[in-house]
DNA sequence: TGTCAGTGTTT
DNA sequence: AAACAC
DNA sequence: GACA
């Protein structure tokens, strides 16, 4: 939850627990968030102790800083709450409570242990800055987007089921409490839309070029761009980001001066860039078959309509192509869930029936209604998949499917095809479903979930720890001939 | 210069 | 095998 | 397009 929310854990290797109490953490607050930490050894001298104390805190003038036993945060967990620091703090200011805190603290540690051949504390200022750098890197490349507030099932207010990862720590300063369930009004907000927005452009007009690993490169600034907490002021602000670089940077330079992008305006004011991306917003149509109907001769969805072959799904995706652009609201969301979700039960008691997707990220409105279903008795999901859809046919709640993977037996059933709810005014809209073992819950609610960058960057990191992790599994050991598998390895969760 | 996720369906 | 989807 |  620190490291999501910026701060950086620099020993990783060492768990924060009982069994490490003796470390401490350094950590750095303003009025409403956690803003960083550390953990240091505690066999930290006194003046060691001041004079990292000060470099923090000529650092970081407008925030506060505090040492705190790691204590507080065993008890966080413990109480699945934010716990106030006071009590764990160590105050630089009061000379005699702070030396017999620390010594309080160190025996713990060190009370059968020779103190003198414990390894001396490392924090000196440059040093800091070292680890930051590498922390930062881990951190942007593998926390997850900031729409990630975890969001699961509102009207039970329990945290019980939330692991430690989806909690947030981030309080407000009047009732200090997790928030997990925030809604998207409150995510932080986006500082440089002027720029994003712009880079987005650019972003789907590579995509809609088939121009891929261009398109990633531009995703990943966006996002950074998005979360930074700061207005970009100058390009070399921008170019010190991770995941910007000099082309980026100089095109942010550009909107930053002029308010435009030249070649943004260029592209964009060529006709072909319209109708390519006119094109790909059909369900089923991609940058090659929009760049095909191009070259045919066609300009609009009428043209497609009467002159075009289309494929099964691309003819459902023009007939909804108006009621799919629209973003379904939360609440919508939750009412399609619901129905669902009912009619599963009615099929079998216990069953497992969750949004996943943007909706369980916490956003405002969804693209689509992502369902995860499963059973905790590891048998009862069986079966369940084709007798659902066609209940659902039946109450003429889906009306078109796109997808029935009915991988068959015990393995993931996947679904994907369009819903209405029966009322008035009420839109066509996206729905996929997919039935899962058991086994596999944890794999596949984390996959479901989401976002795609985040799967994305959490399955690299996977594949560099040696690892292979998909929504069913994660392997070990998997050997691959180029993307062919040879072998899949050993399963581990 | 190589890498950027991994799996499944449709045509 | 290529294109598309999640 | 960015980065190791
Ligand atoms: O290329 C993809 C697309 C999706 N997913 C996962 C993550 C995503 O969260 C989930 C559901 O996909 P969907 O396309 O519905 O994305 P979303 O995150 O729910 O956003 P939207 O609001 O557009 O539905 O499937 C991937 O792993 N890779
Ligand atoms: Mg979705």
């Amino acid at each position: 939850a620190f490291v999501k929310h910026g701060g950086s854990l620099v020993d990783d290797t060492k768990p924060i627990d009982e069994h490490s109490m003796p470390y401490f953490l350094i950590v750095i607050y303003d009025e409403i968030t956690i803003q960083n930490w550390r953990t240091i050894d505690t066999t930290l001298s006194k003046k060691k102790f001041y004079q990292s104390l000060k470099a923090f805190n000529e650092r970081q003038s407008a925030n506060k800083v505090a040492f705190i036993q790691s204590l507080w945060l065993s008890e966080c967990l413990k109480q699945k709450k934010y716990v106030q620091i006071s009590s764990y703090e160590l105050k630089a200011d009061s000379d005699n409570n702070k030396q017999e805190d620390l010594k309080e603290c160190t025996k713990r540690k060190n009370s059968d242990e020779n103190v003198d051949n414990l390894k001396k504390p490392k924090i000196s200022e440059q040093e800091l800055m070292n680890d930051k750098k590498r922390i930062v890197k881990y951190q942007e490349e593998y926390k997850s987007d900031s729409d990630s507030s975890y969001c699961d099932d509102e009207s039970t207010m329990g945290l019980s089921n939330k692991d430690f990862f989806e909690l947030q720590l981030y309080s407000k300063s009047t009732n200090e409490s997790w928030t997990c369930a925030h809604s998207s009004k409150e995510q932080t907000e986006n500082l440089n839309e002027h720029i994003t927005d712009k880079l987005e452009k650019m972003l789907t007009i590579y995509e809609n070029k088939n121009e891929k690993y261009r398109a990633l490169g531009y995703q990943k600034a966006i996002l950074i761009l998005k979360r930074h907490p700061k207005q970009i002021q100058s390009k070399e602000e921008a170019l010190a980001l991770p995941g910007i670089g000099k082309r980026i940077a100089d095109k942010i330079w550009e909107i930053l001066q002029t308010g435009d992008l030249r070649k943004l305006d260029e592209m964009s004011s060529r006709e072909d860039t319209n109708s390519l991306k006119l094109f790909t917003d059909i369900h089923g149509v991609g940058p090659t078959t929009a760049h095909l109907f191009l070259t045919q001769g066609y300009r609009t969805l009428e043209d497609l309509k009467t002159k075009a072959n289309l494929t099964r799904q691309q003819k459902i995706g023009l007939k909804y192509y108006d009621e799919f652009k629209q973003r379904i609201p939360r609440d919508e969301v939750s009412k399609i869930e619901n129905k669902v979700k009912c009619a599963a039960l009615s099929l079998k008691h216990g069953l497992i029936v969750q949004a996943c997707g943007s909706y369980r990220r916490g956003q405002a409105t969804c693209g689509d209604v992502d369902i995860l279903i499963t059973h905790p008795d590891r048998k009862s999901h069986k079966g369940i998949f084709t007798r659902l859809l066609n209940l659902l046919h039946e109450q003429n709640f889906l009306t078109d499917d796109l997808v029935v993977q009915e991988e068959n037996c015990d393995n993931q059933c996947k679904y994907l095809g369009v819903c209405r709810l029966d009322e008035a005014n009420s839109l066509h809209r996206r729905i996929d479903i997919i039935v899962v073992p058991y086994d596999e819950y944890a794999c596949a609610l984390l996959y479901f979930t989401g976002s795609t960058h985040f799967n994305r960057s959490m399955r690299h990191l996977a594949r560099k720890l040696g690892l292979s992790l998909c929504e069913k599994s994660i392997n070990k050991n998997v050997r691959r001939k180029g993307v062919e598998k040879v072998n899949t390895g050993e399963r581990l969760v």
